[in-house]
RNA sequence: GUGACUGUAGCCCAAUGGUAAGGCGCGGGACUGUGAUUCCCGUCACUCGGGUUCGAUUCCCGACAGUCACACCA
């Protein structure tokens, strides 16, 4: 043992972790293709202020969870703790503003600084998708009815339930905003102390208060419905129709208030009840203002985002191992002869293995333990015929095949 | 950031105020051309620092780490 720890909060992904990660990952690359969106990979580090000057001052993320740090050159570098402000630069910096729409998947390692538990760590991955350009409800609806695909091709739907909100444009989120200020300032006195400093900070995130306390006032809280003007209504009357013509089940849940300050209209939450309170398992919403805060044009759009090993968590049984060939030879001369089956059969796209060492037996036994769905046993009395004997690990069954023959035998 | 629980080999896990058992794995053998069974042999450990004690893996304190929950979030 070695007194050298993998950092906190970050893991290893090897075997079957591996194998659901990865699981996830294509599967959300796959379905999102199918909706149109391209592959972008932006870097996993950014100027901090790419950061700082979107998420929210007041955000956790911003405040206490970023990895920040000086590089060597002077300038302040930021691990990336979410992907949606490295895209919107990523779209600034190349000029493609001038090419819209864009429809961006992403995935890749995220950072945040916290206490790590289940479904949380400091190094983290998310599956990203971003429509930018449209300003239209359709949008919305297109990028959750992507989502919702995602999890119905990854199994983990039926636990799942889509809580959605809005969050109203500029001049409906002022309005509630003071609507939320006068009624939690006559509620003082029951509020609990962090629901305090939201008061202070941003009022709306008392809405989405665990503490139970707060909950009884907040339920007589007002909601953002009277308060919305009739065009952010409107539009998020027609993102409902949308996504019931998609074929999504949603729920409404006036509470939800995303973690990030750069959302307007639509805010949602895909919620599972298998995972503890990090039940959150994709989320995201509309944030018209974000590609302008980066220095470019005002250009709307509308993106969520999901936690890799959340879903990993969720899926039913890890992917297999896919099952390789094992090529058996028996001494010298039958390994040289081995070698050329060897590549026949990875030549013929059949994973394939030849152990390093040991007698027939040994090499049976590690054939077993690699889960070879078959053998391919050569010894010098089949070398003479120029046959091999391949045997069906599962069976037991053995036959002898033509040398030239058994890559197509095996396929 | 707050709290609870835990820390014994590569992994799982037991016992003990007098330095530790078992299982899996791994290496070898019974078995010199046939695996998953069986049997035998071998291999590998008390997170770190302090305190109490003749003596601490065991008791106490602290650090660190892990897990889980809260806050918050994907």
């Amino acid at each position: 043992m070695t007194d050298i720890q993998p950092a906190r909060g970050t893991h290893d992904l090897i075997g079957e972790d591996q194998r659901r990660h990865h699981h996830v990952v294509e599967t959300a690359r796959h379905v999102s293709g199918c909706y149109g969106f391209e592959e972008w990979i932006t870097p996993i580090f950014e100027d901090t202020r790419v950061f700082s000057r979107t998420l929210g001052e007041t955000s956790d993320v911003v405040t206490k969870e970023m990895y920040t740090f000086e590089d060597r050159g002077g300038d302040s570098i930021t691990l990336r703790p979410e992907a949606t402000a490295g895209v919107c630069r990523a779209l600034v910096t190349n000029g493609l503003t001038q090419s819209l729409p864009r429809k961006v998947f992403c995935s890749g390692p995220m950072f945040r600084y916290e206490r790590p538990q289940k479904g949380r760590y400091r190094q983290f991955h998310q599956i990203d998708i971003e429509l930018i350009g449209p300003s239209e409800p359709l949008a919305d609806a297109e990028v959750i009815a992507c989502g919702w695909n995602i999890l119905k091709a990854l199994g983990v739907h039926a636990d799942t339930v889509l809580e959605l909100n809005t969050l109203g444009d500029q001049d409906s989120r002022a309005a509630y905003r003071e609507a939320l200020v006068e009624y939690f300032t006559a509620h003082k006195g029951g509020l609990s102390p962090d629901s305090l400093v939201r008061l202070e900070r941003n009022p709306m995130r008392i809405l989405d208060s665990k503490e139970e306390q707060d909950r009884k006032i907040v339920a007589g809280a007002p909601t953002i419905q009277p308060h919305l003007t009739e065009a952010a209504a409107a539009f998020y009357t027609k993102v409902q129709e949308y996504l019931t013509r998609f074929g999504v089940p949603f729920r409404e849940n006036p509470r939800i208030v995303r973690g990030l300050d750069y959302y307007s209209h639509t805010a949602f939450e895909f919620v599972t009840s298998k995972l503890g309170s990090q039940g959150t398992v994709m989320a995201g919403g509309r944030y018209d203002g974000l590609v302008a805060e980066m220095g470019g044009p005002a250009t709307p759009a509308v993106g969520l985002a999901a936690g890799v090993e959340r879903l990993a968590m969720l899926l039913d049984a890890a992917p297999l191992a896919p099952a390789p060939v094992a090529v058996v030879p028996i001494g010298d001369e039958a390994e040289a002869a081995a070698i050329g089956i060897l590549q026949s059969l990875r030549a013929a796209g059949i994973r394939a293995e030849m152990s390093y060492r040991g007698n027939l037996r040994r090499r049976m036994e590690r054939a077993n333990k690699i889960e070879a769905r078959a053998a391919v046993i050569l010894g010098p009395d089949d070398l003479m015929q120029g046959v091999a004997q391949v045997k069906d690990l599962k069976t037991g069954a053995q036959e002898a095949v033509a040398i030239p023959d058994i890559a197509a035998y095996l396929t």
